[in-house]
DNA sequence: CTGAAAGCGCTTACAG
DNA sequence: CTGAAAGCGCTTACAG
């Protein structure tokens, strides 16, 4: 059985041992490494020697001294709740953008995953410290008294913030826009008795795709009708419970034509609970999400959606973050908010709207 | 319009600012600020000026100027093969379990995204400079050769590593149990004809998994049929192409009862597949996967999978990672590999085996 | 052109 | 008990 290794490491090389090793000081060993003009001075036999210590004693300059002298760390950082337990697309998505952005520009990503807006405020706080040049938030719901104590010497750009730091980018996308191509699309397809399935009230995201949702009502003249719309959260199981809920309490009414529902997750869990009543997707009840992470791919049948650019999204506030920052120099800091645009994405979740006016089956099968 | 902050950000204060302003020495102020056992000598009233000082100016202990006087970041990496375009459940459960592990023992966690692991050596290298700790590798793939350049100053843990590194604790969990009782499952309801779609040749992950596979037929006398065994890769497009390619190319052939699948993501691609040709999961053909990954759940119907503990595998990662660091004196570094128990989790994707045999359908339905 | 020194921000060990 | 100094590892600006 293989031994583990040893748990004290060997210290890594200092400069001062690379140029003892090739016999030279640590000034001409720096120069060397990096290639400073003023190397031309030393031989190149010398030079040999001391790229060939460095190497051997696997140098590498030191990260800490090189940020403490450039007051920069070369790393940004990723604030978002992430909980262990949950389905989190959104994240995934907008991460693998940051990361994209930040590693295209030799930075680094840090992430801090946090429980609360409101109570790990100080987490966040502590963390500017140096560690990290600038931070990203995914989706905070600080209140703007909050946010007046972050520290003033981190530049932070949001993404679907939902209520906007002052002086800070945020990066959203037209959610409302987004809402009434989908709805005006289920509506296209024949469908008018919508029912959605919506964020937590007071959230802008869950607002936005509402006000989307009614608008493409009252274009079409179908009345809102209040007992079709659902308040739910923006996680999987929220979204199973609340179709189960409306189908459980709603059994022998009339049967909605399509459940739009505020996210991707919502939809899987809204098509798990039509499933259990036996109603299949899309033959009798047509089903979409938003969002179009890859969840919604996952799926089967595979969902109809309104994408985001969540990846794209990610990339830009990187993008954005690190022109704050001053790490690149050519681009400019947009004005706040940058609205990305929507587009609705057909897969196959959402078919024709079926013939005949069909009623909630009573029991659940299970 | 909000004006965006203006790109160049305050200086953060230093102790010596705070100890300015409160009309002490910059010492004084790092005393205080540490409340250190000194720091009682330092009157009341002076503590509190340098204390009102310090949030005023919201100073915080410059993190790069620690981590050169401890040799300690408090932050450890990842490093992973990401493409921003693939489904990665199986990154994100480790990833959270890492960072759950991390955050328990208060250091960050910073992610490099790969692309190769052979190619992407020297950038792996060039971050085992002190701004981490330390580093998780996820299922890499190094060669033993390649895997001895790394640096001998950063300790390493590895997760699911095709090749085992010298002198580093190696996570893993019993695939080849899983896969054998995901099969023994199977046979027990009644399935015989059991296809395996399995991950690429020569990666232990796949290995194992097919010869827990072949156990479980040759102790039930099911004699082992090539034309049921395909390799693909453990991607979900690719489990999805397989399992399309296979019905192509045996129309008319009997049917398989059931499709074992070497992970979740090439389960729901075969689901995918199948549902294309008009067969219904699990009344025509029973599906399951391995990894009990969050897209188990997110699949109508849930996939019955076998489940291997990620989050936990991340979290326990992170803990032998900083007892090997020093940052845990208490924890004990384990022998290497550490291998984790596996479960066959019951969804809804694996049914009894229906009667009487079915044939391929001729023709895609589309 | 070269090498010694200063300094990034912090803390620890050591004189006064 | 207090305050000045040394040093973590590096690079830049400045004497020689």
């Amino acid at each position: 059985m293989p031994r583990p290794r040893k748990p004290k490491t060997q210290r890594a090389a200092t400069l001062a041992d690379v140029g003892r090793a090739a016999g030279v000081s640590a000034m001409a060993a720096s120069a060397v490494l990096n290639s400073v003009k003023t190397s031309s001075r030393i031989s190149e036999e010398t030079r040999q020697r001391i790229l060939e210590a460095a190497a051997k004693l696997q140098y590498r300059p030191n990260a800490a001294a090189r940020a403490l002298l450039h007051r920069r760390m070369n790393t940004i950082g990723i604030a978002a709740i992430l909980d262990e337990n949950e389905l989190n697309h959104y994240f995934l998505a907008l991460f693998n953008g940051v990361l994209a952005g930040a590693t295209h520009f030799e930075q680094n990503t840090t992430v801090f995953a946090l429980h609360d807006w409101s109570n790990d405020t100080r987490r966040l706080d502590s963390v500017c410290d140096g560690r990290i040049d600038g931070l990203i938030m995914f989706a905070p719901t600080y209140d703007a008294a909050v946010a007046k104590t972050l520290p003033k010497h981190t530049p932070f750009v949001t993404i679907h913030a939902n209520t906007p730091l002052e002086g800070t980018v945020n990066i959203e996308s037209d959610e409302e826009a987004g809402a009434n191509a989908m709805v005006e699309h289920l509506i296209a397809k024949g469908h008018r008795r919508i029912m959605h399935i919506a964020g937590p009230k007071g959230f802008v995201g869950a607002d936005r795709r509402v006000a989307g949702y009614r608008k493409a009502l009252r274009a079409h003249h179908i009345k809102f009708d209040p007992a079709l719309l659902v308040h739910s959260q923006f996680i999987d199981f929220h979204g199973y419970r609340a179709m189960k809920t409306w189908l459980e309490e709603n059994a022998g009414q009339p049967l909605p034509h399509a459940v739009f529902c505020a996210n991707d997750g919502m939809a899987i869990g809204a098509m798990q609970a039509l499933a259990e009543s036996g109603l299949r997707v899309p033959e009798d009840v047509s089903v979409c999400g938003f969002d179009d992470t890859l969840a919604s791919r996952a799926s089967v049948p595979q969902l109809t959606t309104v994408r985001q650019p969540l990846v794209e999204m990610g990339r830009k506030a990187a993008e954005i973050l690190l022109a704050q920052i001053g790490t690149l120099k050519d681009v400019q800091v947009p004005a706040s908010p940058v609205v990305m645009p929507v587009e609705v994405v057909e897969r196959a979740s959402v078919g024709r709207c079926p013939a005949g006016d069909r009623v909630v089956p009573a029991l659940a099968r299970v």
